[in-house]
DNA sequence: CGTCCCCTTGAATGAAGTCAATACGCGTGG
DNA sequence: CCACGCGTATTGACTTCATTCAAGGGGACG
């Protein structure tokens, strides 16, 4: 985990960051030329979107994966008398749906909650990740496998934890994430929810997740201000939350795999 | 579609009914060779487990695709301090964890809730799925998309849904699954679930189930009795349940859903 | 006949939701 | 500059929903 207020300037010219790339890099190492692939493959065809803006829509049936670039979106389904739940979280590095050629049409739907940039990769795009670049493909299945590991958790989150827990953990998870996409400073992180969305979550009312938060912040466990979100000591949190990292599998297990074999 | 309470018993002229050549028929039509090999790799090494045995743990590295051949398991975690959600029901006909090769270690267990018959699916099998029958392979993706997309939905479940609503939405989901693997009987099917399982799945106390299966009942919405679920009126289960089953994608070609057709 | 497991019921407690009012910051336009 | 509107955060009083604790009932099985 670096810190980026340093991590980037030792040195030589480095290429723009892709947190695509970055993450990756937590499964597998990347070669040059699979690097070079993604980073060709983000720019082809890159899209902007307003905050509460929809990027795809349930019922739609979309001819491209998205990829965010930067930004914060998430997947939600809304009830027919208009209950609301967020599903998952995109966070900058993070792919839509990658397999969303399948299936005839969207069962929910993805927002923007930030601005975001994403990247439209075409079923053309994605063949040439997958069947090319087999380091590529195998770090793909992993993040695939990842995002199905975090919904089970969520489920877990939902039906097991209180409403303290339940946000204790949403936050150490969120931190980790953006972690590996070097998109925290210290122990701090750019925390962009309302407690409105922060409700719609984790299944609270908004005023709940507003006592719940002055709960952590009277415990001394996060302090939430300017957007900011700082956690002065991670362990303890992760205590309260009953927060166990090992579902997103970053033991970064298949960092032996050499760059430079077949 | 076979009428199970005859199924069993008329003998030859049809092959021994296999129910993940049937769910998979929803999806494409599968070809006799198609249907000849996953008859195969399901016979290949089937072991059986006692109710409430553990299938796989939390921390194993599996070496099988687990194919549930009757009875049901679940997957579910178990935090620290003891309490349990249950996070997927797995009946017969679904495959455990398709993609189970990719991760060092599993992050949570499954269980088997009935006594359960598995095939247990190795690499070289899952490979000759996956490589030889284009269909079968695409039929696969369509039933692991369905999967995630079950998971989601129990977020909004157990996010979104009071308690009514929640069991309500569960049978629903259960009753349509089951419909689609020929497990139910008219508008019946078959529900090993003690009330403290259901507790497990819906993230409610057992005392509460008990009360909302009650209420449940009181309406007229289900009848529950001998291990066996019966909807009066699915419709009206479905519209207190706030269910959609478009997360299910059933609507592909295949067979027409409704069970009371001959 | 007792034991165990599961279901059921009641009363008391606790967690989270609702409603309503207020406060705060920020941008806009008068 | 201020007034205003708007979205967000906060607070209190009250209600509703769900949990907990405790006890009792019924069926299957040794």
């Amino acid at each position: 985990m670096h810190d980026a207020s340093m991590g980037l300037t030792c040195g030589r010219e480095e290429p723009l960051p892709n947190p695509l790339i970055e993450k990756l890099g937590y499964f597998v190492r990347l070669a040059p030329a699979d690097e070079a692939m993604i980073r060709r493959i983000s720019a082809d065809r890159v899209r902007h979107f307003g905050a509460r803006e929809d990027i795809v829509r349930e019922g739609d049936r979309p001819q491209y994966i998205n990829l965010i670039l930067s930004g914060w979106a998430c997947r939600y389904k809304v009830l027919e008398d208009g209950r609301r739940q967020v599903i998952a979280f995109f966070l900058p590095g993070d792919l839509c749906d990658l397999n969303v050629f399948v299936l005839r049409q969207m069962d929910h739907s993805v927002g923007a909650i930030t601005g975001v940039s994403v990247s439209e990769i075409s079923r053309q795009g994605f063949d040439e990740m997958m069947l090319g670049h087999p380091r590529v493909t195998q770090a793909l299945w992993w993040e695939s496998l990842v995002a199905m590991a975090t919904q089970r958790e969520w489920a877990v989150n939902l039906g097991q934890r209180d409403a303290t827990e339940r946000m204790a953990h949403l936050f150490c998870e969120l931190f980790i994430r953006l972690r590996t996409v070097g998109l925290t400073r210290g122990d701090s992180v750019e925390m962009p929810l309302t407690q409105a969305e922060l409700g719609e979550v984790t299944g609270l009312s908004a005023v709940h997740v507003n006592r719940t938060l002055q709960e952590l912040r009277g415990l001394g466990l996060v302090v939430l201000k300017d957007r900011t979100l700082t956690i002065p000591s991670f362990e303890t949190l992760a205590r309260v939350a009953l927060f166990n990292a090992n579902y997103l599998h970053l033991e970064r297990e298949g960092r032996h795999l050499d760059a430079n074999e077949p």
